[in-house]
DNA sequence: TCGGACATGTGCCGTGCATCACATCCACGC
DNA sequence: GCGTGGATGTGATGCACGGCACATGTCCGA
């Protein structure tokens, strides 16, 4: 069954489309319920469409060689994925999963295809995207380059931080420990370790399911290896 | 002074660009020449252009908080740099300098961005291009996963090698051990001793300015893991 | 209300490698 | 030739943290 238009408007790259080409569009879609857990695109896989997530997270990951599982990136609501291998009729290079039940969406090849490059506004809000998805893996890279893992850790939750609109520094839906772990080189336990110290001098706090950030320039400190736990 | 049509003519970006065209934009660029070491761009930069690699090779560094250095990718001759910048219209998000002395050249950012974007082609190719970066990207993300820093360094070389067309496995100028270290977290001292060891077993032997990869194979299992310098 | 699965917390142990400190070695200019 | 700066090679040392083992906590569905 079609997505329903409205659900469609709410999408990134959607939000700017004539009513009529939505209403045909839609007619190409349909949406799929995945669980926490589910593989959505498998690396290697050639031609799956462009993906666009309505409700839920998903994440990117890869594998080593040896095995070892590396957090890439998160999908958050509304937007999309999957958008590499349209590009370049290459098969995919990651994995891509759920890490809460989720509702996505999927639009053909072709249609996406023409959807990003008939016009040039189009290709250039592509061409925007993919550039802020390289900054911030170079962000990300320059976090994994801090020597301890206690630094890293700290980076890391320093990148996935939001400013609310009341001023607050948040974090809205924590990932797990062993999520953190895997996508700065480290081992959960040390992840624990590390939010536990941070916990201890109130700079993060646990509100429900958010984690607000009490003292954002302490955490930068700590990234910064100017703050650290001294056995005590 | 501009620059000759017969060296636009071999840059990436302008070899499908018609000859009026090519004198147009010969006319509003210039060269300059960097010594080895030198800085080309400066991150926070704002208002760069498009640069152009004629000869030599550059390398796009950053910096952690803590003042370490990171090694992001090299640009190779005949290619350009400074695309971020360009399409999204924000800071420079990397250093790039030489690291041999190089002939570069600059466009301006309108007509660059008037060169990405007018045709639905150009902007083709800049996705693409911006993909394939995504892509490496990922790929070194993994190399830096591994758990060993002889590991991350084999994997690496893995991925500075070239298919000569003679069949052989050749990394073409080397980079220093200082700089492989940057780009794979970890120290110049653990890189020397990781080559001492490869070189030992014959896995990769240098022949002039160019090290040659014997065995791939062993270089690839060594990357995994499967084969690892003895205490002996 | 209970149980089971998964997330989190914590101690301990061994070691890989960053770091320091030097000793060559090489390329290049003069 | 000779000198200088950078690249490379090598040993010794200390400690951070990965890995294991296990305890506790928490969420959710039946």
């Amino acid at each position: 069954m079609p997505i329903p238009i409205p659900i469609l408007q709410g999408l990134r790259l959607f939000n700017s489309l004539p009513l009529e080409r939505l209403a045909e569009l839609s007619q190409t879609m349909s949406e799929r319920r995945v669980e926490r857990r589910e593989v959505v695109v498998k690396r290697g896989e050639a031609d799956g469409g462009l993906g666009f997530l309505i409700q839920g997270r998903l994440q990117t990951i890869d594998f080593t060689l040896d095995g070892r599982e590396v957090g890439l990136h998160f999908v958050d609501e509304r937007d999309f994925f999957g958008e590499l291998s349209i590009i370049d009729s290459k098969p995919a290079a990651e994995y891509v999963i759920a890490v809460t039940s989720s509702r996505i969406a999927f639009l053909d090849r072709e249609w996406a295809r023409e959807l990003m490059f008939s016009t040039p506004k189009a290709a250039e809000a592509i061409a925007l995207r993919l550039a802020e998805r390289l900054r911030r893996a170079t962000l990300q890279r320059a976090v994994l380059a801090l020597p301890s893992s206690f630094q890293r850790v700290c980076a890391q939750l320093g990148l996935l931080t939001e400013q609310g609109p009341d001023g607050r520094v948040v974090i809205q839906m924590p990932p797990t420990h062993q999520e953190i772990a895997i996508m700065v080189n480290t081992s959960r336990e040390t992840v624990t370790r590390t939010l536990q110290f941070l916990q201890g001098i109130k700079v993060v706090v646990r509100v429900g399911a958010q984690l607000v950030v009490e003292q954002p320039n302490t955490l930068k400190d700590a990234a910064d290896g100017k703050v650290a736990p001294n056995k005590s």
